[in-house]
DNA sequence: CTCTTGATCTTCT
DNA sequence: GAAGATCAAGAGC
């Protein structure tokens, strides 16, 4: 509702709570599209997620926990961020509950919030290409390993939901080679801010 | 527009 | 030694 906008002054719905992700990651991810995520005030609307889960082998935690994918194998509500081809960093939300090891991969994000900063960062002004990709937007939000393991709903990371279900769009992931036929991208559609097109 | 390549960290073989 | 949940720049069409 319009008086949430005064409340938080970002322009979104309420502030999610980690227990928002106590629940399938299959759930959790599409209900992901469109809200707000804020990383020291600096984000915007969340346009394109993956779903990861042990059980399946393009997921970094199938095989079992290691010192990079260890926040995996802890409670949701959690950041799991890595290192991804040895120089860019990428986000997810850890989902369901410990040991499970599954998380939402962040694809990408329509700027609304600090975009002087992101292009700062980024060493770029289209707003198009500032957080349309994994590493884009952790380099546009300033997402790095200092934030690997810290809660989504403590500074300075901040999620706010949408305030109304938008079109969403579903599709195979990108850039992996295992388990290539599981349709667990989505995306928001018509979304100018994707990595790729669905 | 598409295709190729370099960058160089973490894990696996 | 090779592959990988990527990106940007350069060549070619």
């Amino acid at each position: 509702m319009a008086q949430n906008r005064t409340l938080n002054g970002h322009g979104a719905g309420k502030a999610l709570k980690r227990a928002f992700f106590a629940r399938s990651v299959h759930e959790v991810a599409p209900d992901l599209i469109g809200a707000t995520l804020l990383v020291d005030g600096v984000g915007g609307i969340i346009v394109e997620v993956e779903a990861y889960h042990h059980t399946e082998p393009a997921a970094h935690s199938f095989r079992g926990p290691t010192p990079r994918n260890a926040v995996m194998f802890g409670p949701p509500g959690f950041v799991y961020v890595y290192r991804s081809y040895g120089i860019h960093w990428c986000v997810n939300f850890v989902c369901e509950k410990p040991g499970s090891a599954s998380a939402v991969l962040i694809r990408a994000i329509e700027p609304t919030h600090g975009l002087a900063a992101m292009r700062r960062r980024r060493h770029l002004h289209d707003a198009r290409s500032l957080c349309s990709g994994p590493g884009k937007l952790t380099e546009a939000l300033g997402i790095t390993h200092k934030h690997n393991g810290l809660p989504l709903d403590v500074p300075p990371l901040a999620l706010f939901a949408r305030e109304s279900k938008p079109d969403i769009v579903a599709g195979v992931r990108i850039g992996i080679t295992k388990a290539v036929e599981l349709p667990w991208r989505y995306g928001l559609k018509g979304s100018k801010f994707l990595s790729k097109p669905f």
